[in-house]
DNA sequence: TATAAAGTGTGATTAATATCACATAATCTA
DNA sequence: TAGATTATGTGATATTAATCACACTTTATA
């Protein structure tokens, strides 16, 4: 459970090392790599998968359409895949990717991945392995945040954050407070204020994009109260 | 996403029967089958997890402790793999498995399981598309719940128990109401409440254990509205 | 079968946060 | 750089559901 970089998390690139240098370029040479800008989707909900992708560099949002409104279920910094269950799953895309940061994704056709999977059962162990690390950090935060009033949920973020994909306590936060909301599940006005009232209580100091966590450990501590 | 048979969807044993007899018989004498009563535990939340389960009858719910109560993350009927997540994705179980009806689980040993993902690409990759498969199928969960009012919820799983673990709109309900507030995330007066006013409304009808959905269109809509 | 334990129903109250409304600030873009 | 768009801050109010309190009912168990 230590090699996560994402919230959420996303598995990292582990399953591609078992691959033999022959192996890898096969599926390099037969594999698309597409540099996306900030904001740029990447693949849409609704449309037909027929690639895994693979983030190369930057950060992207993992997010699927609610009944009321957008939720964003992850997010995942390189490297790490991030479209196996929408390509493997379904046919069509269950949700939605987005660029927070730029972003380079390489999309490897699934039949080409599928071959892999079937020829080389390291790949396939550690790929299975990986799928069920996701699994169990997405039931981490389900029971966490199903239980959390928002507070707790945003300093749980926060720190979540710091930890798994800036690796710092000060770093540009890649939301605005509106997709923060939808992370988190609250409304916009609640993540302004939460947000106010932790930088007037010096616990994080923010100014625009800017986050920087002061006092870490009453933040853990407001995350595990709820 | 047909194949499922549970809330939030465990995997189906598709994947097993990828399996030649004689690869099936080495699995199966080389793993204990152990009968459950209602009520029993299957295996707990931080023991040492070394084997995949495998639950052959019965309904079972799988849980975890929050920050504040206990969390069911699903509920799981036969023919379905439980513990592949907590087994390969962590030497300590992170969830735990209690059984709601009487249950007959198979342990297949994970060096044993492991063994066939190497050897057998066919297996592992039908492993592969159902550990995905169940991850949308958290995503879809996740996404909903998130956004909807209690009503909403309950709305959604009573009928999403009708089809996928009982397959009518007439059957003995599996839960207490403080284990359906577990699942659904809310407190069990509201529960009580949400479904006594389902029922003075006709919209089910319940005696104690029993739930009959009368107006599924109109539960439907209950469930879509939030 | 008596007694305990677990589960359920329901009113009253409280608390958290959604929603609404609008002001202000930052940022894109022509 | 002007004007538009998008993002944010903050008060007032409404609403949902949590919590508390307790009666009642069903189910276990000695």
């Amino acid at each position: 459970m230590e090699n996560h970089n994402c919230i959420n998390c996303s598995f990292k690139s582990s399953a591609a090392k078992t691959l033999s240098k022959e192996e890898f370029k096969v599926i390099e040479n037969n594999s698309a790599l597409v540099f996306f800008k900030k904001g740029d989707i990447i693949f849409k909900q609704g449309a037909l998968s027929t690639n895994v992708a693979y983030l190369r560099t930057g950060i992207v949002k993992i997010h699927k359409r609610g009944p009321s409104r957008e939720k964003i279920l992850r997010i995942s910094k390189s490297p790490s895949y991030f479209g196996i269950p929408t390509t493997f799953g379904n046919k069509i895309n269950q949700y939605s990717a987005t660029a927070l940061e730029d972003s380079s994704v390489c999309f490897i056709d699934s039949n080409l991945f599928q071959n892999f999977i079937f020829k080389n059962g390291e790949f396939a162990y550690k790929l299975i392995v990986e799928l069920c690390e996701n699994e169990l950090n997405d039931y981490e935060r389900y029971a966490n945040q199903s239980q959390k009033q928002v507070p707790g949920i945003v300093a749980e973020t926060l720190i979540c954050m710091a930890d798994k994909i800036f690796n710092t306590d000060r770093f540009n936060f890649p939301l605005t407070q509106s997709e923060l909301a939808d992370l988190v599940g609250t409304s916009r006005e609640s993540i302004s204020r939460v947000l106010s009232d932790f930088s007037s209580n010096k616990i994080i100091e923010f100014n625009g994009k800017e986050i920087h966590i002061l006092k870490r450990d009453i933040l853990e501590q407001i995350s595990e109260k709820g």
